[in-house]
RNA sequence: CCCGGGGUAGCUCAAUGGUUAGAGCGGCGGUUUCAUAAGCCGUAGGUUACCGGUUCGAGUCCGGUCUCCGGGACCA
């Protein structure tokens, strides 16, 4: 049993999640469920990023202390993830004592090793990225990610970290090869390196909603550099050494493209200044989009279907979470970007929940039900078709498992799926209605047993995924305690004789598109 | 301007230099009645962006052109 730690990235909170947050999260549970079911010792970290003058402004807006508002933030996350079934173990708050004794020692580090000096920083300041804008970034005056914020132009004597001390080291790290995917983002950061980098600065003197610096009460942190921060503050950092070694050094940081540079340079560079490995490796995923436009917090919709597709908490409500969750995973390649709509997404949840998997599933449990009494027999008289489904599912297993490995699971759905149809293809082949009528019951025993074996092993293979319909499945099949173990996906016949199989509600309930 | 990745069926994408360029969805046709107006089978659809080259053989390799998308630099 091996250790597995996963992160996502922490998210502001001066706005609810949209459906291009929810994407990260959904692919992070789907990798954590997938190692669960591995047998590895997972640890799955996520939460909010609280700092920043961002915050403390939309605080102020709204008459309420940062702290407080924060709170009221933190419901609203953890709210819709639990609606989206991400199984976190820990969700963190950069608030929280532990991270800010965790964000000064590692300042303290630094300070001592000699990799922290003061100078002046100034330029153009947009609050709404947290970042410096050089003029040639700006379009007409403005940042072009929050052209209604004002730039402020700044001056101010801070605290620098010097990362071109780690330059090289980080240059080692990233040409490794497995440390970035993918692997292309591994060139872009390269090619950053080879430019040039520069010391950063990491404090602040203009807000004071952040975690103070050392001995210095007149500033705080820079809010990226306490946010980075938080994964080894989850992992028991400074003070649970034993925790640490055991957690750290993360297997996966689950991050969006847009964030790169900070995890994959400046992140390493600061742990290795104190002392620490860097992480084993950093996924970017790419964005989200709805019908063509980036599904981001500034997204302006008028049509409601659209603001339907854009809210998470609506969506899941529309169409549940396991549908959600399937469509994003089967539509978007990992580390590309996708592009999501009502049509795409009727087609896919229509097409393959409803009419192959929940179909499949619907018509073997009544067939059953109905010719058999809804008992499983047991082995029954084998058939000649009945080596073609072992073809496909001896080994599915194995061939889906690098692929739920590398997060592409867009690839092993499509491969599960393709064993759901070759299971109604199975059925159709040996028409199992007919073998009732002719009463050849050790045949229609045979036929029926084996397409449960397949929705066992389909069950099994999605429940990183769907795990709401995995746990219907297995439970229409009567088998509602099967232990989710990738093992016994690789087994064919697994399921008792005298198992007695239960109807219950569709699937899938299809959608109507006339009802949208 | 530099670096990188693309351009293949109506759409989304596959194809270690090697038969006739494939799959899903959509279209069309057939078929089944167990099942969620479901399933299964078959079929049409291609100048692989363009031009030239290497090769017995090029979607694949080389040179050039057009174009799209990332990343970065500069003009600040």
């Amino acid at each position: 049993m091996s250790k597995y730690f996963i992160t996502t990235a922490i998210d502001y909170v001066n706005s609810v999640p949209h459906v291009g947050t929810s994407y990260e999260k959904i692919v992070a549970d789907a990798a954590a469920r997938w190692r669960r079911l591995k047998g590895d010792e997972v640890f799955f970290l996520m939460g909010n990023d609280e700092h920043s003058q961002n915050v403390a402004d939309k605080a102020a807006q709204l008459k309420l202390e940062p702290r407080a508002y924060c709170d009221q933030m933190e419901g609203k996350f953890r709210e819709t993830w639990s609606k989206l079934a991400v199984s976190y173990d820990r969700f963190i708050r950069t608030t929280e004592p532990a991270h800010r004794a965790a964000c000064q020692e590692i300042f303290r580090r630094l300070r001592a090793k000699g990799d922290i000096r003061k100078g002046l920083y100034k330029g153009l300041y947009c609050v709404g990225c947290e970042a410096r804008k050089t003029e040639s970034e700006l379009q007409n005056g403005r940042c072009p990610n929050h052209p209604a914020t004002p730039l402020k132009e700044m001056e101010e004597e801070n605290y620098f970290f010097l990362l071109t001390r780690y330059a090289d080291r980080v240059k080692a790290l990233i040409q490794r090869g497995d440390f970035i995917d993918p692997p292309f983002r591994a060139n872009e950061m390269l090619s950053v390196i080879e430019q040039g980098l520069e010391d950063i600065s990491i404090s602040r003197r203009s807000t004071t909603w952040g975690v103070p610096i050392p001995d210095d009460p007149d500033q705080v942190m820079y809010v990226w550099f306490d946010a980075l921060i938080n994964y080894i503050t989850a992992a028991g950092f400074p003070d649970d050494p034993s925790r640490l070694a055991r957690l750290w050094p993360a297997d996966c940081h689950l991050i969006g493209k847009d964030i790169t540079r900070f995890h994959c340079i400046i992140w390493p560079a600061m742990l290795m200044a104190a002392d620490l490995e860097p992480p084993r490796r950093v996924a970017a995923h790419g964005f989200v989009y709805i019908d063509g436009a980036k599904a981001s917090k500034s997204l302006e919709v008028k049509d409601p279907r659209i603001e339907i597709l854009k809210d998470p908490m609506k969506l899941a409500g529309r169409v549940g979470p396991d549908a959600l969750r399937y469509f994003l995973l089967r539509e978007v390649a990992f580390g590309q970007d996708g592009d999501i709509s009502w049509e795409k997404l009727v087609t896919r949840s229509n097409g393959d929940l409803g009419k192959n998997l929940g179909n499949l599933l619907s018509r073997v449990v009544s067939m059953a039900e109905r010719s058999l009494g809804g008992v499983l027999p047991g082995p029954g008289a084998p058939l000649p078709k009945d080596a073609e489904l072992r073809a496909v599912f001896d080994g599915l297993a194995d061939r889906v498992a690098p692929l739920m490995d590398r997060l592409e699971f867009h690839s092993a759905l499509a491969e599960i799926f393709k064993a759901s149809s070759a299971t109604n293809a199975y059925i159709d082949a040996t028409a199992p209605w007919k073998l009732a009528k002719e009463g050849k019951v050790d045949e229609l025993a045979g036929v029926l047993g084996n397409s449960a074996e397949a929705l066992r092993i389909l069950a099994l293979l999605l429940s990183p995924v769907v795990p709401g319909f995995s746990d219907r499945i297995l439970a229409q099949l009567g088998i509602p305690d099967l232990p989710r173990r990738l093992e016994i996906a690789r087994e064919w016949r697994y399921i008792r004789p005298g198992t007695r199989v239960r109807k219950a509600e569709v699937l899938f309930q299809q959608i109507d598109v006339e009802q949208l």
